[in-house]
DNA sequence: CTGATAGCCTTTATGCCGTAAAGAATTGTC
DNA sequence: GACAATTCTTTACGGCATAAAGGCTATCAG
């Protein structure tokens, strides 16, 4: 499910990100028993534990003891509810990063922090990216990582390509881990059950396997197998992602010497 | 809407996907009116059009002059059919590279065949990484890149990190343009109004933007604007990945050159 | 104190979705 | 001709977002 930001009254759904809403005029009326705050705290509550696919109105509306239509008398739509839970999680970020020894591993820090909200916050990989919120915190977000390699002396049109590359590399890693982890609760079936069983099953349907495809073998060579206990696809992700990391600096540091 | 592999019964949609079908035996009962190939590209072209979020069984059905129900009587359940249409748009994908001219070139050919690809069918996208599908194509396609990549003399690890570099990479690009390009027919607004609107909006909402974020000014900052009718964000992208690109290349190589 | 009015919230209804269950129609084997 | 297997349709269930209507409540103007 790919959710767009909300298309109803651009300027409420605004208002409602920046939180420029009007001040507590005095009004008639039933004293409202909830506050879009406490709705995004509940939505994202219900995301976290459930993924952004078991996200409903009625979820959210019963886990504060109203129906789901109670929330549109403070959100337009789920939509914008979603993005109202995006850039609120996106709060959760450290606005800047310790810049003392260069931007190398200050971008290696902003890489797992960024990689550890996206697993806290799975659900938030599903927000399209092509029309973005545009809410405070988004733009926070985007400012902390620019502060970082603004240092390294490259050029806005550089730039823009190498943070496009990082955020793609960290929502991939994130994405594969959370996935895993969605899946056995989704499936009911675990990730030794799935792979075990499925590997088996291959061997029978896909026989000589190892000579159609030599080169698949061997990157699934293991040099190193899992630790104890530790989920078979984590350690591959853990570890691919230090390897991308490392090549990523480095291509980083190509383009600041090329200047 | 992320779509997880079938859970139904693995050996089945395992058979499926490599076609290790039982021949025609003589059956009693009505000759089949459909067959999975059909229903298959039936649902391709339905998602091509309209994008993952607007497949349904009965869509699929209706497409092929049948209910929705009809269909599970080829395919188990709407999962196994998404995989199976998964393997089969993989087909499209060169089987191999050219590496006359070394690595470089051939991981370039690689991203843009694979960038177009996903252009073409952007809700292949939308299909799970953490629980493979396991059909020949994925691993054809896996086999392709690998290939290309062995001849730098990286060991397996290392390899691993970088394939997962190279797809997030080009998964990332593909994802934003997909997005924006369904973005106005499933929200009624194009990209230039919208954009329009929103920056209008974001200055009465957000006053002193630029001070509070001046990095994210900067960075958006034009050296050359889009050419004469090519979407804006378009363009970015485009320019996003070459550089995105280049600058991997680069780190690909000092990880060969250190060994 | 008395309407009027605005805002909160529920109920009901519409049209989607995947798919379970039941049954009609068709085609083969004995 | 009886039986069984198979294709496909109809109907039904519980889920979804949300439109529409109405009940209840709190504040206003008179």
């Amino acid at each position: 499910m790919v959710v767009y930001a909300g298309q109803g009254d651009a300027r409420r759904s605004m208002a409602l990100l920046w939180r420029s809403g009007e001040p507590g005029e005095v009004r008639p009326g039933p004293k409202p028993g909830l506050s879009v705050d406490v709705i995004v705290d509940a939505a994202i509550a219900v995301a976290d534990r459930e993924g952004m696919a078991a996200l409903s109105m009625r979820k959210v509306g019963e886990r504060l003891g109203r129906t789901g239509m109670a929330l549109y008398t403070y959100v337009p739509s789920k939509g914008e509810l979603v993005d109202l839970m995006y850039d609120r999680a996106l709060a959760e970020l450290p606005a800047g990063y310790d810049l003392s020894d260069g931007w190398r591993p200050a971008v290696a820090s902003w890489a797992e922090h960024t990689l550890a909200f996206y697993l806290r916050h799975p659900w938030v990989l599903q927000v399209s990216q092509a029309r973005p919120v545009l809410g405070p915190n988004e733009f926070a977000m985007l400012e902390s990582v620019v502060a970082i390699l603004r240092t390294t002396g490259l050029g806005p049109r550089r730039l823009r390509g190498v943070v496009a590359l990082l955020f793609d590399f960290v929502r991939g890693a994130a994405k594969t881990v959370s996935e895993s982890r969605l899946a056995p609760s989704e499936t009911g079936v675990s990730d030794e059950e799935w792979w075990q069983a499925r590997s088996f099953l291959l061997e029978e349907v896909a026989p000589g396997f190892a000579d159609r495809f030599p080169m698949v073998t061997w990157i699934e060579s293991d040099d190193d197998g899992p630790g104890a206990g530790e989920p078979y696809l984590e350690h591959r992700v853990s570890e691919t992602f230090s390897v991308g990391l490392a090549v990523l600096l480095d291509g980083i540091e190509a383009a600041v010497r090329a200047g």
